[in-house]
DNA sequence: AATAAAATCAACCGCACCCTA
DNA sequence: GTAGGGTGCGGTTGATTTTAT
């Protein structure tokens, strides 16, 4: 047998559909159904191929689909699934009553990956720990910014073993991160020090360098990779070189905060 | 008002998977 | 077991619209 080809290409059209025959389509399949998209418009008359009606009725003429601009509920939604799902746009548009996956990926593409990176932007500003040789940085009090998304890092900054990335600040330098006077539980607000981006020290590293597999021999870490991937986090850290090193990783993310609130 | 640049979105393309002969 | 047909999916393109200069 010799497959035939997908689209015939003489004759066939391609390009914007027109309400003429959008209207073919439409009171066919509401008459016949569409068991057989490559018969369909042979059936109905339409000089399209099979793959171009399914795609005008699943993500246009479909009669539930919601038309407009997605809500806020529905941007946290998509930046969620996409974090635990990738880019799977059907599985995510399943979970999106009224949503195609096509118009998903357009969101996602156009409006939610910029505002995460925004997000991450502004994050890092304040996540990722300064070189303290500058004598007057100021302080800030998270719990009173619109940007607070540290709940707490108890124990993190400062304790003996977190050494993680290099070069390093000597631990009489580390006053990046302090907890508040009588911090005592979890909850406890954290000063961080405003710091300026050409502060960082944080080396750029590619992804390459913390791999899936490394993150995954380690059942914690792999907890929190995809949140990590997702949030780009891999392409900001240093790779980590023995258990200290990851229990500070895995502390600062994953119990710094769920995700979300990054977002 | 004219033009350029950026953003948006519908549609196409190629690939992979599943089913069937 | 294998090859082709049908379908669905994700990536990409390019026309159109909106915004900035």
């Amino acid at each position: 047998m010799v497959r035939a080809p997908c689209c015939e290409k003489m004759g066939l059209k391609k390009g914007p559909w027109t309400p003429e025959e959008d209207k073919i389509l439409i009171s066919h399949i509401q008459k016949y159904g569409h068991s057989n998209w490559r018969a369909l418009p042979k059936q109905a008359g339409l000089l399209r191929c099979g793959k171009s009606c399914r795609l005008r009725w699943i993500n246009y003429l479909r009669p539930d689909i919601k038309r407009g601009n997605f809500t806020e509920e529905e941007e946290k939604t998509i930046i969620k699934l996409h974090e635990m799902l990738g880019n799977r746009w059907s599985a995510i548009a399943a979970k999106l009553p009224g949503r195609t996956d096509n118009e998903i990926k357009n969101v996602w593409h156009t409006h939610l990956k910029k505002k995460i990176k925004q997000k991450q932007d502004s994050n890092n500003q304040q996540l990722y720990v300064t070189v303290p040789k500058c004598d007057d940085l100021s302080v800030i009090d998270l719990s009173e910014s619109d940007n607070s998304i540290i709940p707490a890092l108890p124990g993190l900054i400062g304790s003996p073993g977190h050494s993680p990335m290099s070069p390093q600040p000597s631990s009489s330098d580390l006053s990046t991160v302090t907890e508040t006077s009588g911090a005592t539980a979890e909850t406890d607000n954290i000063k961080v020090e405003k710091m300026d981006s050409s502060d960082m020290f944080f080396p750029l590293l590619d992804q390459d360098l913390w791999s899936e597999a490394e993150l995954a021999e380690n059942s914690s870490m792999e907890l929190a990779s995809d949140s990590m991937v997702a949030a780009g986090f891999y392409s900001n850290f240093p790779r980590i070189d023995d258990d200290n090193d990851m229990d500070f990783w895995y502390n600062l993310f994953v119990k710094a905060g769920d995700i979300e609130e990054l977002l």
